[in-house]
DNA sequence: TTGTTCATCAGGGATGACCCCGGTTCCGTG
DNA sequence: CACGGAACCGGGGTCATCCCTGATGAACAA
C-alpha cells in the first residue's frame, strides 16, 4: 500500500513539479491533494487525512508552523515532513518544535525525497545531515549560549544555593528547613540574602530565575 | 587524515572488539585510546583530545552523561557518539541533552559504525532511525503526551481559566485583580474554586499543573 | 589577635495567600 | 416561576512570606 501524501507550498509550479516527480518515479507514494495557503492546507488535510504532509516552511499567514499547530491538536496521526529552501537553524528549530518529524531542503533529489517520505511515514525522523545538528544544539544544554558562570549566581554561598534549589521547586520554608536540618528562621535568612543578591522580590520570580539558569 | 577515536565502555572485551574491527576494516578511523570508567575517560579524553568519543551510556559512576558533562565545559571541540545496548527513549534523551551528537545501538555493523563515526566527526548528527523520533518527541510540544482535553480542566469556568493563566505566571492577587478589572476578593474566590477543582493546595503546584497543560 | 565571611537562630511586624462564612445580580433551564 | 450556576463582592480568620534588627560560634586570612 502506498503512502498518501498531501502537498503544501505557496508556489503552484513547485507543487506541480513535486507531484509529477513523485507520481511517475514510483508507486510507493501517491499525492492525494495539495494546497497553496495555510487555510487551504488545514481544510485539505482535515478532509483527506493523508499519511504524510510535505510542508513548505515559508508561506504567507504564518507558514508551515501555523499549519502544524492547527492540525496537530485535531488530527495528531498525520505526520509532517518540512520541505524548504531555507537551511537556517531558526527555521528548522521552529518547525520541529511545532511538531514536524523531519526537515529536508529543496535541493534534495526526487529519489531521496521519496525515500524520506517513506521513512517519515514509518515513524523515522529524517533530516538533511547538517540540519539535525541544529536541533541537537537547541535541545542540549548549550555550552556556549548558556554559560555556567553568572555574575549574580557567583555571589551566592553554597548554602544559599541549597536553599534556592528547594525554594525554586516550590518547597515551603518549613519543608526546606526539615530537608536541610535547619530551622525555619535560618531558611528565611538565606532566602532574604538570595532575594537581595538577585535583586528579585519574591519566590515566584526566583523560581523563574532559577529555572532559566537550570538550577532545578 | 583519519578520524581519531577514543573508546569508553566498562566492558574490556567490548572495547577490544570495537578496536579490532575499527582498526582492521578501514584507515578512515583510528582508535587512539580507551577507558573503562568515568574517571579514566575524563582523564584520557583530556589528554588525547580525540576527534570523536565513542561513549557507552550505561556505566558505573554516572554513565556516559557524566563524562559528557565533565568534558564539554573543558574541551567543547570533542564530539560524542553514544553507543549503547539500550534503545530506551529515556537513555537517548538524557545523553543527547548532555550533548552527544548521535546515538547508535550496539547492534550496528562495523561498516555502519565507521560511517557513523566519520559523519559525526564532520558535524552531522547520526541516529539509528527510530531513535531520532524520541528526541523530536521530547523537543516538540507534545501532542499525544498532553492531550487537549482534561477531566479537571473541563471543570473550570472561562473566568477561572483567566485567573489561572495569570496566577500560573506568578502574578499576585492584586495584579490579577487590576488586570481583569475585578476585586481582589473575587480573585480569591476564583482561585479557591480552581484549587478545589484541581485538588491542588497552593499556587506553586498550580503553576506546574498549568504549564504541563500549556495554559501559559 | 583581629576582622571577615558563613551558617546558624530569635523576636516582631507587615503583607499576602488561602479558607470559610456570608451576600448580590444575571442568565439559562426545567 | 423556581432553581442552579456563573461572576461578582465583603468580613474575618489562620498561616506563610518577607523584612528588619540582633545574636552566636566556626573557619579563615591578614
Amino acid at each position: 500500500m502506498s503512502v498518501r501524501v498531501f502537498l503544501v507550498d505557496d508556489h503552484a509550479l513547485f507543487r506541480a513539479g513535486v507531484r509529477a516527480e513523485l507520481d511517475t518515479i514510483t508507486d510507493e507514494v501517491e499525492v492525494i491533494g495539495e494546497a497553496g495557503s495555510v487555510g487551504e492546507a488545514v481544510a485539505g488535510i482535515a478532509h483527506h487525512k493523508p499519511d504524510v504532509v510535505l510542508l513548505d516552511v515559508h508561506m504567507p499567514d504564518g507558514g508551515g508552523a501555523e499549519v502544524l499547530r492547527q492540525i496537530r491538536t485535531k488530527i495528531p496521526e498525520v505526520t509532517f515532513l518540512a520541505l524548504s529552501v531555507s537551511d537556517a537553524a531558526e527555521d528548522v528549530i521552529n518547525v520541529i518544535r511545532a511538531g514536524a518529524r523531519g526537515y529536508v531542503t529543496k535541493t534534495i533529489s526526487s529519489q531521496e525525497l521519496v525515500r524520506a517520505v517513506v521513512r517519515v511515514s514509518e515513524g523515522d525522523a529524517v533530516f538533511s545531515p547538517r540540519l539535525a545538528g541544529f536541533v541537537l544544539d537547541a535541545f542540549a544544554d548549550r555550552p556556549g549560549a548558556a554559560p555556567i558562570s553568572d555574575p549574580e549566581l557567583d555571589l551566592l554561598t553554597p548554602r544559599e544555593r541549597d536553599v534556592l534549589r528547594l525554594l525554586a521547586r516550590g518547597y515551603a520554608y518549613k519543608e526546606i528547613a526539615s530537608e536541610l536540618f535547619i530551622s525555619v528562621k535560618t531558611v528565611e535568612t538565606h532566602v532574604s540574602s538570595v532575594l537581595r543578591k538577585t535583586q528579585l522580590s519574591n519566590r515566584y520570580e526566583l523560581s523563574r530565575w532559577a529555572t532559566d539558569r537550570r538550577l532545578v
